[in-house]
DNA sequence: GTGAAAGCGCTAACAA
DNA sequence: TTGTTAGCGCTTTCAC
C-alpha cells in the first residue's frame, strides 16, 4: 500500500500538496495537481482510513444493531439504512446481536472505541438500557429505532403501533367479528403494549369485554404462534375466538398452519392477521391480511436522524412517529384487492 | 473520550507503562498495574481503534460483500460470518450491493483504504471481476463465497451445485416424471450453470431428451418465475411439463402461485422443487421440496479461510465445496417427513 | 520494571 | 502557491 509520501516523491512535491488535491480545499497549480492525481492514479493510491480517521477525530462509519438479521423485518430496514447514510458519505457497520447482551456490549464498545460516530439500536431491549444510557451519558450519538426504551434520553423513530393495534382490532370488529383474540409479543415490550392498546381501546369502543383467554403475551414467532393457535383450535366452537391478531407476520404464519393442519379454514372458521407486511405475506398461497409497519422509512428517518445529531450534539431530542397502514388480502376474507 | 495520556497521568505512570497493562505484554508491577485498572474504570476509558489501527497496519475487521440482503439466503450466511469472526477478535463490516457496480467499487475502496483487512464477496458478479482481480493483484485478502469466479485468483468456498441440480432431477425422475424442466438463473451465473449441468447429466443418464422449451434461464426471483410457469400452463397439458426445478426457494414460491392461479393441483398436476431450503420452504402452507444449499457453513468457512489468508498471505489458494442435500417435503408427492 | 521518544499516515496551521 | 512540521492516540524499541 503506498502512502502520502510516495505519492509526494512520485509527483515532486510535498505532502502538503498532496493533501490538498485529495481534500481539494486549497488552490493547487493546475500542472502540480495533474502531476499529483498522475501518481495517485499510478500507484492506486487511496488514503489510509485509520489515518484520517485519527487526525479528523471521526470513522465516518456509523453502526446499525439489529437483534435478528434472519427476520425479514431488519433487512428492509438496514437496506434503507445504508442507501441513507452512503448519501452522507457514511458506512455503516452493521451488527447483529441475536439478542444476546454481550453482542450489544461489543456493539458498545466499538462505539467508545471510536469505530462508529453514532448508533442505531433496532431492536433495544429492556435489559440494553443501562449501557445505552451510559453511552448517551457520554454524548455519544444515539437513536432508537423501532423500538422505544422509555426514560432513556435518546432520539427515537417508530412506528404508530397503538394506530397499529386500533387497525387491526377495528378491521376485525368490522366484519362482525367479537371474540377477537391478540397475540402480544414478549410481555413488557413497548411495542406489543402499544398494540395491545390499541386493539383494547378498538374492543371498548365496540363494547366488548376482552376474556383474558384472548391476550397472550409470548414469543411473536412462528412456533410459539403455532402453539397458542393450536391451543384456541382445541377449544370448543363456542368459546374459540374467531378472528386471530398475531404480532408478526412470521406469527401469523404459525397461526395459519396451526389452523390448517386442525381442520379449521380461515378466514370462515378464523380470520387472521399480522403486522409487518412482509414479502411472503403477499404470496398467493399466503395472501394475509396485516398492518404495514414502513421499516424502510423507520431505517431512513433512524439514520437521517441520527447523523444530523452527529453533526450537531445539542440538537433537543426528537421523537417520530411514521405512520401504519392496513392491508387487506384473504385471511380475513373482504379481500379487495 | 479519554486517552491513554489522561490514564497515565491518572495513575501517575506512564503512557507505555499504561499500554503494558492494556495488552498485557510486559510485566508490571502489581501496584501500578492497579492503580492503571482503577483509571481505565474510573475514566471509562476505551483504546482509540483508529490509532491502534494505524499503528498497527490493520483494522480487525472484515468485509462481508452480499449482492442482496433482502433475500433470505444471505442473512444466515452472513450471521455465520459475524459468529465466526467474532471468535478470532475481528468485526465484520456487512455491505450490501443491490447488485449496483458503484456499490462494489464503494467496497473495494474500502478495502484499499485499510477499513478492512479482508473481503469475503458472496455475490461475485462477471461484471466485478476486473476489480476484484486488481485488489488480488496487490495482495489483498479475498475470499468468494457461493458463487465462484472462473479463473480469479481467490480462494473460494461454495455448495455442490453439480450435485445439487443431479439430486433435483433424480428426485423427479424417481418420482417417474419424463417432462422435467429447470428454470435456471441468470445465463452465465455459474451456479445456474454447474445445476443445470446436473440436471442434463440425470437426463442423459435417465436416456431423456431434454427440450429447449424445458430449460429457460432468467430471473430465479418470484415475479419471473410466477410469469415462466404461466407460460408453461397455457400449454396443451400433454405438452406441459410435469414438473419443474426452479434456481431458488423463492422463484419456486412463484411458480407454485403460478400453478394455483391457474387451477394446476401440486404435485398432482405439477411437482415443483426449489434450491436453498429457506425457512419459508418448512411452513405448512408450503412444503417445498427442496435441495439445501448450506448457508452457514458457507459463511462461516469463508470466514475462517479468509482469516487464515489474512494471517499468512502466501497460503495456496483454496477452493472448498460444500455438499448438499435433499429435503422431500409435500410439493412433488412422496413426502416423508 | 519503567519511561522517553519515534513513528504509523494524514491534515492543517504557519511560514515563506 | 507551496512546503515544513506538529500532532492526532497508540505501540514498541531502546535506554536506564
Amino acid at each position: 500500500m503506498s502512502t502520502i509520501k510516495d505519492i509526494a516523491k512520485n509527483a515532486g512535491v510535498s505532502v502538503a500538496t498532496v493533501s490538498y488535491v485529495l481534500n481539494n480545499n486549497r488552490y493547487v497549480s493546475p500542472e502540480k495537481k495533474e502531476r499529483v492525481l498522475a501518481a495517485i492514479r499510478e500507484l492506486n493510491y487511496a488514503p489510509n482510513a485509520a489515518a484520517r480517521g485519527l487526525r479528523a477525530g471521526e470513522s465516518r462509519t456509523i453502526g446499525l444493531i439489529v437483534s435478528d438479521l434472519s427476520n425479514p423485518f431488519y433487512p428492509d430496514l438496514a437496506k434503507a439504512c445504508e442507501d441513507a447514510a452512503q448519501k452522507h458519505g457514511y458506512a455503516v457497520h452493521m451488527i447483529n446481536t441475536n439478542d444476546r447482551p454481550e453482542r450489544m456490549e461489543q456493539a458498545a464498545a466499538q462505539a467508545r472505541e471510536g469505530k462508529v460516530d453514532g448508533l442505531i439500536v433496532a431492536s433495544a431491549l429492556e435489559a440494553d438500557r443501562e449501557l445505552l444510557q451510559s453511552l448517551r451519558e457520554r454524548g455519544f450519538p444515539l437513536v432508537l429505532a423501532h423500538r422505544r426504551l422509555d426514560g432513556l434520553d435518546a432520539d427515537l423513530v417508530e412506528s404508530d403501533n397503538f394506530e397499529a393495534g386500533l387497525l387491526a382490532a377495528r378491521h376485525m370488529l368490522r366484519l362482525g367479528h367479537r371474540r377477537i383474540s391478540f397475540l402480544a409479543g414478549v410481555a413488557g415490550s413497548p411495542i406489543s403494549r402499544l398494540r395491545e392498546a390499541g386493539y383494547r381501546q378498538a374492543m371498548a369502543e365496540a363494547g366488548i369485554d376482552v376474556l383474558p383467554a384472548w391476550v397472550q403475551s409470548g414469543e411473536a414467532k412462528y412456533a410459539a404462534s403455532y402453539e397458542r393457535m393450536l391451543g384456541y383450535a382445541d377449544l370448543p366452537s363456542g368459546e374459540r375466538p374467531t378472528a386471530v391478531i398475531n404480532m408478526s407476520d412470521i406469527g401469523a404464519m404459525g397461526v395459519l398452519d396451526a389452523a390448517a393442519d386442525r381442520g379449521l379454514r380461515v378466514p370462515e372458521d378464523v380470520a387472521v392477521m399480522g403486522f409487518d407486511d412482509l414479502f411472503l405475506a403477499a404470496f398467493r398461497s399466503v395472501r394475509l391480511t396485516t398492518v404495514r409497519i414502513p421499516r424502510s422509512e423507520l431505517g431512513r428517518r433512524a439514520t437521517e436522524l441520527l447523523l444530523d445529531r452527529i453533526a450537531d450534539a445539542k440538537l433537543d431530542r426528537r421523537h417520530e412517529v411514521l405512520p401504519v397502514e392496513l392491508v387487506v388480502r384473504g385471511t380475513c376474507g373482504g379481500e379487495r384487492g
